[in-house]
RNA sequence: CGGGGUGUAGCUCAGCUUGGUAGAGCGCUUGCUUCGGGAGCAAGAGGCCGCAGGUUCAAAUCCUGUCACCCCGACCA
């Protein structure tokens, strides 16, 4: 298109950003009854011009851009300038390694041991696996050469060029399957050597075509188990071991329930017998799927030819396994608890849990006040929480107090304390918890408040679950027919292309069924999140094919 | 890969139709007054107008090419 029919094309479609186009999945915020436990501060503007919250838009009126402005205003992170990548900013970047200290404690206690594998997996092993290709390949950054040379005119082009073409080319990892498939061959060689039992920290890449932070990128960071056994029932239950602990971190550490549950076969991980997963219910009713863990089969051990002699001398294939989380977590985290005022952390996580904010505009008593600050973070810091020690920022930087105030806000730090002279002269703190409206601040005893900070802290990791699972009771129908189905999700899109009612977790007599998943997802975007593991069984029939079955499974548009 | 859109200050954008030598708001710096919840006034810094060609006395603006990014679809932790 020319530059000039652009041009004149950008003045005709003038209305455009409708930044503020409505979101219909509005009711789920709006009315989230136990999201907000504290009295709203009645919508009164605050004094001047501040906005009635500190992210705009809010959920209720454009969720998805809430979302990005709430990964920015608490410096979580930001779009690079390489396509599809992220930043990962101090404050989000804290967050994560606080999530893989508590994951990586978890994986240490169940008996595995961190390892590196390389970054290239040569092509020709990555072709070793039929399904795995086929899932993966559409999605592939792939290293060709390994030089650079000055451009020519023959090239057409200036700069560096490419030059030096590898023989074969290298897949940049988008899983490790099949490389660390290929030093298990190695490894294993007698059933002494089983179970095997590893766990890498790395990044990978997936080609995606649409991104967004923490959500979905194009490099992500991430944990991937990957083990293998001597016998079908002891790599299956390692499977189920490991989704126990992601379910456990999930619910215990980042304050977000979920459904464990299995993947039906177009949800499959590509070239795995059976994928589980647990699943969280977002504030604007979408499901996330935050971790998976998956049952190999002996399919991966075929093709890397992992093998060992049993204990007669017979020769068998290993079982094997592989599981994961990644930094979308983070992602989850922020879409089930932050508010119309930025990011909420979970304390168990939160990359800092206290922020003492010296007041200390009368200079006669600001050094006294910034001491007396110093010792109380001093004090905190050795209270043990949550496998370290309480963690304190002091924030004397010169900026005026309302905006320091605002920005620890929508960093969504637990806790906010405020010191001046009069409460050094009281010897007690003003303090705001983050599970709390901004306004609600109250005077604590300085000793008192060292003495129950933690249990603050944990009360309001079961404040943020408590609300978290309530709001995805809330959201979660049981339904028993086609047409209620229907009605629960609505069209995949509303006519002015706003997002249509989200709907929830629909839990649904199902029998799996690959033409009726893909018609769902063409018609309402709704996918089948899994068949959840726990609850008693429940005879009854298809509401989409009438046959019958045996449990109900869950049902969501997802991310 | 299809369909649509956008590149101008750190950020969000105006200016382009009808060419005349660069603008606003926010942010940043400095000063004064404020200051126990997002302050006010004043001054200031900051721009190869995505890139390369072309037309013209003159190009952010017109023409050609090119690159990048965004949105929708297919795909997806």
């Amino acid at each position: 298109m020319s530059t000039v029919s652009r041009r004149r094309a950008k003045r005709r479609a003038r209305p455009r950003n409708s930044l503020r186009a409505t979101f219909s999945g509005l009711a789920a915020i709006a009315e989230k009854p136990p999201m907000s436990n504290q009295k709203q501060p009645s919508q009164q503007k605050p004094a001047g011009n501040a906005p009635a919250s500190a992210i705009s838009p809010t959920r209720a009126e454009n969720y998805p851009e809430w979302y990005q402005q709430v990964v920015r205003a608490a410096e979580l992170a930001e779009t690079s300038d390489v396509r599809g990548c992220m930043v990962i900013k101090p404050w989000g970047y804290a967050l994560w390694e606080n999530i893989q200290r508590s994951l990586d404690k978890m994986f240490k206690d169940t008996g595995h041991k961190n390892a590196y594998f390389p970054l290239f997996i040569p092509l020709s092993y990555f072709e070793k696996e039929a399904e795995h290709v086929e899932g993966f390949a559409k999605e592939c950054a792939v290293v060709t050469h390994h030089r650079l040379k000055p451009g020519t005119k023959a090239d057409g082009k200036q700069g560096l060029v490419p030059d030096g073409e590898l023989q074969e080319p290298l897949v940049v990892r988008p899983t490790s399957e099949t490389i660390i498939g290929a030093s298990f061959a190695k490894w294993v060689e007698s059933y002494r050597d089983l179970p095997l039992l590893i766990n890498q920290w790395a990044n990978v890449v997936r080609w995606e075509m649409r991104t967004r932070l923490f959500l979905r990128t194009a490099e992500f960071l991430w944990q991937e188990g990957h083990t293998a056994h001597a016998t079908r029932d002891e790599a299956m239950e390692e499977t189920l071991k490991m989704l126990e602990v992601y379910a456990d971190f999930a619910e215990n550490w980042m304050a977000m329930p979920v459904i464990k549950g299995e993947k039906t076969e177009g949800e499959r991980f590509p070239g795995a017998v059976n994928t589980y997963c647990i699943e969280a219910l977002m504030q604007d009713r979408k499901a996330l799927q935050a971790g998976t863990s998956h049952f190999l089969g002996q399919n991966f051990a075929h093709a890397s030819d992992i093998k060992f002699s049993d204990a007669e001398g017979k020769i068998s294939h290993a079982w094997t396994t592989s599981w994961g989380v990644s930094t979308r977590l983070i992602g989850g985290m922020i879409m089930t608890h932050a508010d119309d005022d930025g990011m909420v952390l979970p304390p168990r996580l939160a990359p800092s849990h206290v922020v003492i904010i010296p007041v200390t505009h009368k200079p006669e008593t600001a050094q006294a006040v910034l001491d007396y600050c110093n010792r109380l973070a001093a004090d905190l810091r050795k209270i043990p929480y949550a496998g370290r020690t309480v963690d304190v920022e002091v924030d004397n930087r010169d900026i005026r107090g309302g905006d320091k105030a605002w920005q620890w806000i929508k960093k969504g730090i637990p806790l906010r304390v405020e010191v001046g002279p009069r409460d050094m002269a009281e010897d007690s703190v003003f303090m705001a918890r983050r599970d709390r409206a901004h306004k609600d601040k109250v005077a604590v005893k300085r000793d008192e408040f060292v003495a129950t900070v933690t249990q603050i802290l944990e009360d309001m990791q079961s404040t943020l679950f408590a609300r978290a699972k309530a709001h995805r009771e809330h959201n979660t129908k049981r339904i028993d027919s086609r047409a209620e189905f229907e009605a629960f999700f609505g069209a995949k899109q509303e006519e002015d292309g706003a997002a249509a009612a989200q709907g929830g977790f629909a839990l649904v007599h199902y029998a799996p069924d690959r033409k009726v998943e893909d018609e769902l997802k063409a018609k309402f975007a709704v996918t089948c999140r899994c068949i959840p593991l726990e609850g008693a069984d429940e005879p009854g029939s298809c509401i989409f094919t009438g046959k019958p079955t045996t449990r109900r499974a869950v049902f969501a548009k997802a991310y």
